[in-house]
DNA sequence: TTATTATTTAGATAGTTATCTAATTATCTA
DNA sequence: TAGATAATTAGATAACTATCTAAATAATAA
């Protein structure tokens, strides 16, 4: 996917979005159920989900008239070892 | 020092602010030195340099009429293993 | 089809931030 | 002390972002 680690790094700074992160590790979540634990309204919440979604840290699929959304786990990892990576002092 | 996860991230969503930490991986550095690997002017350096110190990722310690930078390894360890565990998946 | 629910899009706004120029502070040297 | 160099602070501005209300789209149910 060769997300720039800025963009990552953008998508993870907002306190609601890493809730969000938070959240959905537990499993995939439809907007309002997440929107129901963040005192956001439905508009600021499409934004943050898009936000994660353009950062490749979420999907979303439709069900119905929900939409439930889920960690890119693969794309996670492959965040969090590119983030070690960046980290790691080169002696 | 417990760094709130926000900062942390809004400190590294900046290019250049990961080209300073990515420079200062080779050692200390004075601003000048950094600011010549930047094309940004003096003023604008110091609020980058302002952002990490904020965010403890770097410390300055004057030598004489400059001011040589350094990353603060033990936070940047805890701050990288603090994201990992924040981006691991429960299962 | 009409109403209801779920979500997004459009548009506005207030707050934040990256950047610059100009001025200031700190240190060294002649 | 005066001048030069290094860095920061002050102040302005343009761009970006988080948020809201109102409107639009999508899907379901009556």
């Amino acid at each position: 996917m060769a997300m720039p680690l800025a963009k990552t790094f953008s998508a993870l700074a907002d306190p609601n979005r890493q809730i969000i992160i938070d959240l959905l590790k537990r499993g995939e979540q439809s907007a309002s159920a997440i929107g129901r634990q963040l005192d956001i309204t439905p508009p600021t919440l499409s934004h943050h989900l898009d936000v994660l979604k353009r950062a490749d840290l979420i999907s979303g699929r439709r069900q119905g008239q929900q939409i439930f959304y889920s960690l890119n786990f693969s794309t996670v990892q492959e965040i969090s070892e590119k983030i070690v990576k960046f980290l790691k002092i080169k002696k």
